[in-house]
DNA sequence: CCTACCGATCGGTAGG
DNA sequence: CCTACCGATCGGTAGG
């Protein structure tokens, strides 16, 4: 984040790492110990004891406990943000961006559980600041998925009786939901996750021409 | 929950209350607290403050913090269970009901935001018996979705192709990803939140025979 | 002055 | 319920 440049001095143990990294695992480690434990119950001592480095040896990387949280919760949106957006820009119609931008949300979700759940879990331990500076004031995340709502419906592929806003907050309730049961190796895959829930959702809120053309295309 | 029969020592201010109207005092204001700071970052000295209390006097009630916790969660899973069983045991078809158990879901949760939010988001601070003995090892909740759903789809008002259990958990997804976001008094109430999401849930899984024969109803 | 930490301890607070 | 505390551990910082 912050950190002096690496001007290497003498060398004592031959063992030491780069900070970049250092800085890397130390991230990685506290997604860890943050996904095991809670943000609030881990301790900075449990995060070094990993790294096997002393608790007040941490504070040559970070300035508080703090500053962990918000880089694991900060990374992870922005990772998933880039890739619901990305799909939410191919082509096609609205619709089928929207079954695209499902399906890339719910598989990301799955293969990116540990720091997932930290972020959806303990996003709420950062102050209001920090949390909005994550989320951005238009948040993001939701806005993609209303975005292409309301695209569909001023097109006439969502019925017009279906809140933009409401669809857009169920939809997001339903595949972020997937972190609270979602085990790899399970009963589901991510892809047939986010098949199903995709298709649950293009159908709870299509317009009857759409369903009637589905129904053609699949006869 | 045990203590000892209430013998009053010497009264002080003479405003000494029955030991069951402090209990019940007690745990509304434990769920506050944990609403607001979260179970861990919360201090048995909050609770002991705006009770008028010493942190010491709290275990004249309690044995633990965790206690307070285990309360709290397990009264509101109780009586959010006991609301879908009622709704899920009236007349009509399974769909029907499925919808009505929905509504009186998304309704249970906006209208007891503070006690839910504690149960969905401190869950996980219960060490895993405790859980375990509060959402029954059978899954109580996501039972009843289940089960609908299951006796709809062998009655075809459901899609041969839905996973029974994997649309229980996007119904609840959606339905409970609600305590994030309601606010009383915002844009939307607890009825147009429940009936929208009944709607979009049941066209999401509902077979075409079902679906026409709502077009032709509602025409 | 710097890097890359260490050993020790700060003021407070946790549950009990 | 109060008074008077405990063992331990919390996040964070000191000088070297």
């Amino acid at each position: 984040m912050r950190q002096p440049a690496g001007r290497s001095a003498r060398r004592t143990g031959g063992e030491r790492k780069p900070r970049e990294e250092r800085w890397a695992e130390l991230i990685e480690v506290a997604t860890q110990v943050f996904y095991e434990k809670g943000y609030e119950a881990a301790s900075l001592q449990d995060i070094a004891d990993r790294l096997g480095m002393l608790k007040g040896s941490l504070y040559y990387y970070i300035q508080s406990k703090e500053d962990l949280l918000f880089d694991v919760i900060s990374a992870v949106h922005r990772e998933g943000l880039s890739v619901i957006q990305a799909r939410a820009d191919t082509e096609g119609d609205p619709l089928q961006r929207l079954e695209n931008v499902i399906v890339g949300h719910v598989e990301h979700t799955c293969r990116n559980l540990v720091p997932t759940t930290v972020f959806l879990h303990e996003l709420s331990a950062l102050p209001p600041e920090r949390r909005q500076e994550v989320l951005g004031s238009e948040h993001a995340y939701q806005g993609v998925f209303r975005g292409l709502i309301e695209l569909a419906q001023k097109e006439g592929l969502v019925r017009a009786d279906v809140d933009p806003r409401l669809a857009a907050l169920s939809v997001l309730g339903a595949t972020n939901w997937v972190y609270r049961w979602f085990r790899p190796g399970g009963e589901f895959t991510p892809e047939k996750i986010g098949a199903q829930m995709a298709e649950m959702v293009i159908r709870g809120i299509a317009s009857e021409k759409v369903l009637s053309a589905r129904v053609a295309g699949q006869a």
